[in-house]
DNA sequence: AGTGAAATCTAAACCAT
DNA sequence: ATGGTTTAGATTTCACT
């Protein structure tokens, strides 16, 4: 992991459809190295694949949501339960367990105020592990998934 | 935007490398009409761009956490400033202004602890905007960023 | 470790339906 | 609008330094 690594990571992790020829120029190295350090970084899971990013306001999600969720009890097959809950629902894009104020804090994309009204209270709040649900809705959003700070 | 537009938009979401022709046989239409379709999705913007996803872990990022954060005052200035300070760290890799209990809130990663630490206490609760600041620490990712549900 | 060229594969323009 | 063909370009393997 040199810098040209971190170069091609940077590059990549910026837009993903870089040839290797704009890389190798990026990166200052010939376009079958780059090649290869791509394999290497893809074999190894440093690059863990490459996804298209969408605009979710074109595609219809006109709200986002981030919510913190506190479970009632703490038991291993309490936190499996709700685990498959966060996974059965795509609405909720990530979901993290977290120490702090909350147990779980998920981020929410959905295509109206009813659909989230709906996870809220059709969802959420009725789920027996569910303790209490805090919300707040984005109004702007000023980044997103910037890339990891390398170099 | 058909039943097969929302397929190809379905599978660059998972895999953002897929060939046309690969495209092809999982949405049932030749490889061509998959460039075709898939060039205007990007043209139209609903495909803002290809990203690799790296793994913190494997870089060196120890540590994730989602910040809420208080402002003092609420002025078109005041909000400019404070999005110009979001915009200079790198660390914060996602930023919301939000209506609820925060103003922001940030999704951040740092190599450890104490990096952590610096960002709080030498970087935001020292900024003049800065009324409150309220992390929780990441101790698992059950989702991280998984696709727009398409469909 | 690195490059340059050859062979394979992919994308996009073209054309016909 | 869609599918097949062709061509120009990209990727990757190989030979070599």
């Amino acid at each position: 992991m040199d810098r040209f690594d971190l170069a091609l990571l940077r590059a990549l992790q910026t837009d993903g459809s870089m040839t290797n020829a704009a890389l190798a120029e990026a990166v200052g190295l010939s376009a079958s190295q780059c090649s290869r350090r791509r394999a290497a970084l893809e074999a190894s899971g440093v690059i863990a694949g490459y996804r298209a990013r969408l605009d979710p306001a074109a595609l219809g999600f006109g709200l986002r949501a981030i919510i913190r969720v506190n479970l009632r009890t703490h038991g291993q097959e309490q936190e499996a339960a709700f685990a498959r809950f966060l996974a059965e629902h795509d609405q909720i894009r990530a979901a993290h367990s977290v120490s702090g104020d909350a147990d779980y804090i998920l981020d929410v994309h959905v295509r109206s105020l009813e659909a989230f009204a709906d996870l809220i209270h059709t969802r959420l709040l009725p789920h027996p592990q569910v303790a209490q649900v805090r919300s707040e809705i984005v109004l702007r959003t000023l980044k997103d998934d910037a890339g990891l700070p390398l170099g």
